[in-house]
DNA sequence: GTGAAAGCGCTAACAG
DNA sequence: CTGTTAGCGCTTTCAC
């Protein structure tokens, strides 16, 4: 491995002068610079990272801390962030949380020692102690998908608010009264979000929330299978699921389909987020989708332009909140006459 | 940030004391070490890995080169070598190759710059040059789920040649004969492989190959719904489907069912590897799984071995070839009446 | 324009 | 047992 000593000695010049060619070429005569640049190729000469790094205080890699690599949401988004850093020459290094936020702020420790620089992450917290070490960290951060709320840090996602909106206001048009929600853990910031959503647009139609219809599904498809099979099995059951993530609808679809009801006939079923392979789920969900390739871009540039910033003056925090799309498929509908009279029937008998 | 500096004057020793006390306390004299200790955690310090790298010529990183990062494979088992590497205190590094070599190689000189520990990767390519350059690597490497054929390194895997014998020998044994294979592109170790395995089921049970039945779904699920749209429209269709890849059996299945077929009345649908939310797609896929979790605990174990080895004398590689599990599901049967006729017409009057 | 020198934070002989 | 010293490879004043 080449060094920059080898490339000087081989050139005749001193270490800092081929220091100075590759960090600023200008201030030196052009024929130096080419024999410096013939010298270094021909040795195969890189730059240690590790030694710039040291000596800069802060290494060329940002850290990635997400909930779980393995969904396809994240998934996808490491690998468009990858991609972006690596065209801005940056080197990721990623860690897994389980969404817990102990172990978040161990690996904080252990980017920072690393001397990252900058970090992309998904916070899972809601204390304010966690809140304060986000604050108190000095490395440019980005919160994707996830936010703390009240921390002063950009923030890019889609408006997952605007998405349980989307949604209910579909079930709404198509009638539906009894709609219940598959939520996730609520202290996190999406998923008090897409409560909020469904509130709005039940509030606004004039309709009341019936909070027992409001169930826990704690973003997992298991956990959610088996809220399904409690909400489904009610005298008052709801003619409609809307599940908060994909993974939950995912849940809720196979307890539905254990039950021997059908999807929309005997339920309707909308859910956020994108599926994968969606198009061979049958019945086809309703669904609001994110730009997930988006978001990476725009959160990874958001990163990358602090971490590059040079002005004395901080950069405000900036903010990118995308609309998603609404995607109908064949997994709603109307409510049928029968869900009306089962209903009906309860309400008479009960 | 505290230094090594400000423990050693917290405690009143020299720098080199309180690093032998880290590397090696039985060194020191207890209540030094106890000091040290003291002032350490008081000061929270934690040592620079950028200077410890750069002073021991190897960081503390492992590298991970793969094909997809965005893959439900990859996902889990980047989520699993993270976590295994971190208990044995390394950090992941990953990037996302797109399955180039070309990529790879320039993927492969960055890590390398980075002082990684080890690599794991997934290597795409296939020429001797390629070959060369793995070979020529002086970090410990172990391949996972491909391999470079001839390459004295570490393997890990699941037996996906055993995979496709036990798929088409299901198969076989449920009566079919015309049996198609979706595979992936043949240069590719595991592709290969799949259709090897194939092969050898057909020869043992005395059939015959057509090798018109053997069509390249490139591993992509696209390519994979137009070559079967190709089969199923041909007058001699085949009556089962081996997709090699858990991607392609699904756009496999989506090319059946809007053809209006379905499955596995007129076509019996086989494939390998887990797919993710098996349960709820109908039919119910009959498949191998392998058991991605053991794959990357071994993979990360046999690299950090390497990493850690202190004997002069070198580790002879080593391959780990897991047995694949068979699930039985519903997109299989014995071919109907039915297909066997159209077949039987076809034969005749062509 | 170019070079000498100091130092980033740590490790590892080598002395004492 | 503990301290001195010489780097690891690079950047960055500051002279010449």
């Amino acid at each position: 491995m080449a060094t920059i000593k080898d490339v000087a000695q081989s050139a005749g010049v001193s270490i800092s002068t081929v220091s100075l060619t590759f960090a600023n070429p200008e201030r030196v005569s052009p024929d130096t610079a080419q024999r410096i640049w013939k010298a270094a190729d021909l040795l195969g000469y890189r730059p240690n990272p590790l030694a710039q790094s040291l000596k800069r205080g802060r290494s060329r890699m940002i850290g990635v801390l997400v909930g779980d690599i393995s969904s396809p949401f994240f998934g996808r988004l490491l690998k468009s962030v990858e991609k972006r850093a690596l065209e801005r020459g940056y080197l990721m290094i990623v860690a897994d949380t389980d969404g817990d936020p102990a172990r978040e702020l161990e690996l904080l420790d252990q980017f920072t020692a690393q001397r990252i620089a900058g970090l992309m992450i998904s916070p899972h917290g809601s204390s304010a102690a966690y809140g304060r070490r986000l604050a108190g960290f000095k490395t440019p951060i980005v919160m994707v998908d996830h936010r703390f709320r009240g921390a002063d840090l950009d923030y890019v996602a889609s408006d997952t608010r605007m998405a349980a909106r989307m949604l209910t206001d579909h079930l709404i048009n198509l009638g539906h009264r009894r709609i219940a929600q598959i939520t996730g853990p609520v202290q996190l910031y999406t998923a008090a979000e897409r409560v909020e959503g469904y509130r709005e647009a039940m509030q606004a139609a004039g309709l009341q929330v019936d909070e027992g219809l409001l169930v826990d599904g704690r973003y997992r498809d298991t956990e959610s299978y088996a809220q399904t099979m409690r909400l489904m099995t009610r005298r008052d059951k709801p003619t409609a699921i809307l599940a908060a993530s994909n993974m939950m609808a995912l849940g809720a679809l196979q307890a539905i389909q254990e039950l021997g009801y059908s999807c929309p006939q005997d339920v309707s079923l909308a859910t956020i987020d994108d599926i994968p392979w969606s198009a061979v789920i049958q019945p086809k969900l309703t669904m609001v989708l994110q730009d997930i390739e988006q978001i990476a871009q725009i959160s990874a540039d958001y990163l990358l332009d602090r971490v590059e910033a040079t002005s004395p003056i901080p950069i405000a925090p900036r903010e990118s909140v995308l609309v998603p799309r609404l995607s109908i498929g064949n997994s709603t509908a109307p409510p049928t006459l029968k869900t009306d009279l089962d209903h009906l029937h309860v309400s008479l008998s009960s």
